[in-house]
RNA sequence: UGGGGUGUGGCCAAGCGGUAAGGCACCGGGUUUUGAUCCCGGCAUGCGCAGGUUCGAAUCCUGCCACCCCAGCCA
């Protein structure tokens, strides 16, 4: 089903190949997450990108932590990456890294710099650096300490390692250009003063090292041969390339960009879902709402849909906001082939088949009708059932297949029945219905005649299992949830919890993931402990209008 | 009034001078003991706009326009 991509990036990897560019080199990439949160389905898209290119052309990929900032980052996150990273089916053994792995290495080349005259110790405040930066219409001017000599910055830079200055008292600066253009060249700060403890290397650091000159380097250093980034980046290019350019490394990756994965109804930004996990508006980062692939998969969505909405998507340089509609699809067709089928009954309306004087019958329903491979499983069928209240109406819609007064539907591998009586309560809610059935008319061997317009599914009443149901719709009610306007655009009915049945073979099941025939795709939810509860992953498409009929 | 990018149907996206792939969505119809799946069919006289080059332009040239990104000691 999966043809392969052939993105502008894939493209021009073939060319590489096929014009011998690469120094002999296999295909080597890396992700390179930050981390200070958990993956969501953006990042998906360029482990795909990276992971899946090396996979094609026989090479390989490096996970690195780019953990360049000890205030905003945690342990806790780099675990959850490495799971959720596996869980998409990319092995990254031995291809584990750290950007503070190299941070020795890295100060080194730092100190190049310095001896080179290419960077400069500067002792502006940061409120200083802003100010005589210029804005994107001035140039900016420079720092006073710009003309410092070699031996006074190599003295102070090691002193700033050595810990002797506070937080923000100096900075290391390269020497570019005050006037460029481009704001990233007007002598970007590499090192900065942080009495912070790592989560790797504790406090054998004070001072860490800015991405600009971080990333180009562990890029140099692993032998990458293609650094693709997103398209926010296109304006560093000139400073990853000025870095490797002015220091004795021998190897310099290009620099790619393809712009980042925009979806409809949610947000993607690791400020905003942070805002989301903290201000309690989800119940965490897993939460089934949220894009992240902790929460993707606490839904119930497979890696294998993932894989394919990537590559549906596919790798452009064009700003885009893809339809959720495209990723329930995704969902929708590797679950239809796959997941068993089985009867859930969300909105419960008790029925009683008055003539029927059975008791223990068992009925037999293949778990998924076009895979037979999955098996049967046994149905145990009695007077009283549950039956969807929304799979009754007392006034039937034009073309209703279902069931109504007087009317006959077929329930799902058993017999037909017909709607003799409405009870209701002093409200007038519908509290059960009074059926009768046709003894003749069991599925498989029905010799009645009889043509009811429906099928509808349904649940014993004392048999079946109660669990909770928790429906799951979009995060958000409006297409582009705003940053100023989060709490606002949430959608107030993204979580409904039900207290449904499931039929017995559902709950003793070893699988986790279901068709409620007729109603949706639902995963047992692995938080719950022994509480048996099911997140909706996604309905099922319903073509059904009842306003047209 | 700086720099860097991007503009092909509602949403993605092929196309790389030879006469607009494909998918999602949508709309018809068929099959169906899931109003699901599956199967058929429909859906851009036009590629941001205007000129130009050419026998021929979404593809080349010129000029406009729109949108996105950049002024962290974040990544």
């Amino acid at each position: 089903m999966t043809e392969e991509a052939n993105d502008f990036i894939r493209q021009r990897i073939q060319r590489d190949l096929d014009e011998d560019t690469l120094g002999g080199s296999l295909v080597v990439t890396r992700f390179p997450p930050e981390p200070n949160g958990y993956l969501h389905i953006g990042h998906a898209k360029s482990i795909c990108l990276n992971f899946g290119v090396a996979r094609e052309y026989g090479g390989y990929t490096y996970l690195r932590f780019d953990d360049t900032n000890p205030l905003k980052e945690d342990q806790e996150y780099v675990e959850a990456i490495k799971e959720d990273v596996r869980w998409l089916g990319f092995d990254f053994e031995g291809h584990e890294t750290h950007a503070s792995d190299y941070f020795e290495q890295l100060y080194k080349f730092a100190v190049e710099l310095v001896e080179e005259g290419k960077a400069y110790v500067c002792s502006l405040s940061g409120e200083e650096i802003r100010a005589s930066r210029g804005t994107l219409t001035e140039p900016g001017r420079e720092s006073p300490y710009r003309k410092r000599g070699v031996a006074e910055n190599l003295d102070l830079f090691a002193r700033m390692r050595a810990g002797e200055f506070g937080d923000g008292r100096h900075v290391l600066r390269a020497k570019i250009d005050m006037t460029s253009p481009n704001l990233n060249m007007r002598d970007p700060v590499l090192y900065r003063i942080r009495h912070a403890t790592h989560q790797r290397t504790a406090d054998d650091w004070v001072i860490y090292p800015m991405y600009d000159f971080t990333h180009c380097i562990c890029d140099a250093l692993e032998g990458i041969t293609h650094s693709l980034c997103t398209l926010e980046f296109e304006d560093h290019r000139p400073l990853y390339d000025w870095v490797l350019d002015n220091i004795n490394v021998n190897f310099h990756p290009p620099q790619i960009e393809f712009s980042r994965l925009g979806l409809e109804y949610t947000v993607m930004s690791k400020r905003l879902l942070h805002t989301l996990v903290e201000d309690g508006y989800v119940a965490g980062w897993d939460d089934p709402r949220m894009p992240t692939l902790a929460g993707l998969r606490r839904r119930g969505v497979t890696p294998g849909a993932i894989a394919e909405f990537c590559r549906r998507i596919g790798v452009t340089k064009q700003d885009n906001t893809v339809e959720m509609n495209l990723l329930e699809f995704c969902i929708r067709q590797d679950l239809e082939s796959n997941a068993p089928r089985g009867m859930g009954v969300v909105d419960p309306l008790k029925i009683t088949i008055v003539n029927y004087a059975g008791d223990g019958e068992l009925l037999v329903g293949p778990w998924h009708q076009q895979n037979v491979d999955l098996g049967t499983r046994e149905l145990p069928f009695g007077a009283e059932l549950y039956i969807e209240r929304d799979d009754f109406a007392e006034v039937p819609p034009k073309k209703f297949k279902r069931l109504s007064p007087g009317q006959m539907v077929r329930l799902r591998y058993a017999y037909i029945i017909r709607c003799d009586e409405v009870i209701t309560d002093e409200d007038g809610e519908v509290v059960e219905l009074r059926c009768s059935y046709f003894p003749d008319s069991r599925s498989g061997s029905d010799t009645s005649g009889l043509k009811p317009k429906g099928v509808i599914h349904w649940a014993h009443a004392q048999r079946s299992v109660a669990a909770e149901m928790r429906l799951y719709d979009r995060l958000f009610r409006v297409p582009q949830p705003g940053a100023g306007t989060l709490a606002d655009d949430l959608n107030p009915d993204s979580l409904r919890v039900a207290r449904g049945f499931v039929e017995p073979a559902v709950a003793a099941s070893e699988h986790s993931r279901f068709q409620f025939e007729r109603t949706g795709y639902f995963c047992k939810d692995a938080q719950s402990g022994d509480a048996l509860v099911f997140n909706r992953t996604v309905t099922l498409r319903d073509s059904w209008k009842p306003d047209r009929g």
